[in-house]
RNA sequence: GCUCCUGUGGUGUAGUCAGGCCCAUCAUCUCGGCCUUUCGAGCCGAGGACCCGGAUUCGAAUUCCGGCGGGAGCACCA
């Protein structure tokens, strides 16, 4: 006999101790959670709340967490993915206890599709998918769900020997939520799968796959957003079909993240068409070209244990994001002068002089550049700044000496700062280098020598902001 | 169209279940000041919110009713 309609999802009870944090989860013993993306690419911004919620509450419960790479669509698969997303979850820190592969299971989601047959739970089913559907919308049964479990469990021999059908999990077809009536559990897909080649026909869709496995692997508590509200009704109802305790749902609000191209297939596209560079081109939001840039794993999580489960949607604030990296970041990044768009200019002066410049203005123990100026050397300075300057103004060299415009020269104009003058970076000696910022956009600049030991570091360009060097660029991170 | 979720300053968040301790918390943000040989950091100060309307109550961000706004799902995708 079918199960009753299952209740919708609990809500969240809140049982915040009073402590800053995620407020613990309903736990009578073990927590095991799971992360559980579809291999299509790298992960992303958007997918990294679900990890570092899930990681965190693996923390706060000292429970497990497995990655569950769901693949059973084989058209969508892109083989590289599952080591990249391994690698993206043991950067942000969380790298999982277990990993299961769904495309390793088929024969554990055909036993349990055998079980719900055999309970009348489910039927094979070879109406045009069009008309199914639309019997479905009229809350009416297609021909083929009635018949008995025994003649379903040979249709389902054959549908796996060959031939066209799907396997349909029975709910209420009198349901008010469309959404909720009959889904498909299983279907053939003829394409050859990137790890299992044509080994398998017929592959579970997502909502039969997810709750069989849910419950096999012995998750407790489903973390994901909003969005998969109808599917946990549906998944429920295998859960009642098949007599499975139910783990705890739990659903956070969704999140937009703006400014950003976050969908998987979409940034393929552009990839293929030579748009980007690759899944790490620092115009993407992708963890890669977030590391690239520089950005910090534990601001990423720490911004989304900020945000919380709650079911609201959210809107991601850049701002506050790099908030969050730059406290992290601040303490550790070396100084350097870079100079944008740069106008060389002579330095007048009596005699050599010497730069000395702390790594860190607060940390002395990191050291400093020192670099003797040469006489008559030409300085580059940005010429946003030249370009402010009236004839004979004063004008600080930082960590070098005052001047004064004359005539298109730098004229020396002593060595101790003078209150109120304005205080720019420059370059004598120096190296080209280009400045890509997220928009895409190219700055040319002269960087200090010191900037060649420092390749793959974050450092501070003094008042242009925080970078990350690589071999001939340097990547905007923020201000 | 049907079904469901949600609404506290610019952003996120605490408080909402058990109404008063909330003229509302914290962070970020914005502005001003101090400090600083960076427009970074730090310190000090200020600014800014309970979606709207009714109802219940001595008292409502918190309860009830009605609006309005935002979002999602209705795939042989995940």
């Amino acid at each position: 006999m079918a199960a009753q309609a299952p209740a919708p999802p609990k809500p969240r009870q809140a049982t915040d101790s009073g402590h800053r944090g995620l407020p613990p989860l309903e736990a009578d013993g073990a927590v095991v959670l799971r992360f559980a993306p579809g291999p299509s690419g790298p992960l992303h911004l958007g997918h990294s709340r679900a990890v570092a919620l899930n990681h965190a509450y693996r923390e706060l419960h000292d429970g497990k967490l497995i990655l569950r790479l769901e693949d059973t669509n084989p058209a969508v698969v892109d083989p590289a993915a599952y080591d990249l997303i391994a690698a993206d979850m043991e950067w942000l820190g969380a790298t999982p206890d277990e990993t299961v592969v769904q495309s390793d299971r088929l024969e554990i989601y055909y036993g349990d599709a055998r079980e719900l047959l055999s309970r009348g739970a489910a039927y094979v089913c070879h109406c045009d998918a069009e008309e199914w559907r639309e019997l479905k919308r009229q809350s009416v049964a297609c021909p083929c769900r009635p018949s008995e479990p025994a003649a379903q469990l040979t249709e389902f021999e054959a549908l796996l020997a060959g031939g066209d059908g799907i396997v349909v999990v029975k709910t209420d077809l009198a349901d008010p939520n469309p959404a909720l009536r009959d889904f498909v559990a299983l279907r053939v897909a003829e394409a050859p799968h990137p790890r299992q080649g044509d080994a398998w026909r017929l592959w579970p869709t997502y909502n039969f796959a997810v709750a069989v496995d849910d419950y096999r692997l012995g998750v407790t508590h489903v973390l994901r957003g909003k969005d998969h509200l109808n599917n946990t009704q549906r998944q429920q109802w295998v859960y009642r079909h098949l007599g499975w305790d139910e783990p705890q749902f739990i659903h956070y609000g969704l999140v937009s993240i703006p400014d950003t191209l976050l969908k998987t297939s979409t940034i393929r596209e552009g990839l293929t068409a030579g748009e980007y560079s690759g899944w790490d081109d620092p115009r993407l939001a992708t963890l890669a070209a977030l590391r690239r840039r520089g950005y910090q794993p534990q601001a990423i999580m720490d911004y989304w244990v900020a945000a919380g489960v709650k079911e609201a949607d959210i809107t991601l604030s850049w701002q506050n994001l790099e908030a969050a990296n730059r406290t992290l970041v601040e303490p550790e990044a070396k100084r350097l002068f870079w100079v944008p768009e740069p106008v060389e200019l002579v330095l007048d002066a009596p005699q050599p002089l010497e730069k000395r410049a702390p790594f860190h203005p607060d940390r002395d123990e990191m050291g400093e550049r020192r670099e003797t100026v040469a006489l008559g050397a030409t300085v580059s300075l940005p010429a946003a700044d030249v370009q402010k300057l009236a004839e004979g103004d004063l004008l600080r060299l930082k960590n070098l000496c005052n001047c004064r415009l004359c005539d298109g020269r730098l004229e020396h104009a002593g060595d101790n700062p003078v209150r109120g003058v304005p205080i720019v970076q420059w370059c004598a000696a120096g190296a080209p280098l280009q400045l890509l910022r997220p928009d895409g956009s190219l700055t040319d600049g002269i960087v200090e020598p010191a900037a060649a030991e420092l390749e793959g570091e974050v450092v501070q360009f003094e008042r242009v902001g925080f970078v990350r060097l690589e071999r001939g660029q340097a990547l905007f991170l923020h201000r």
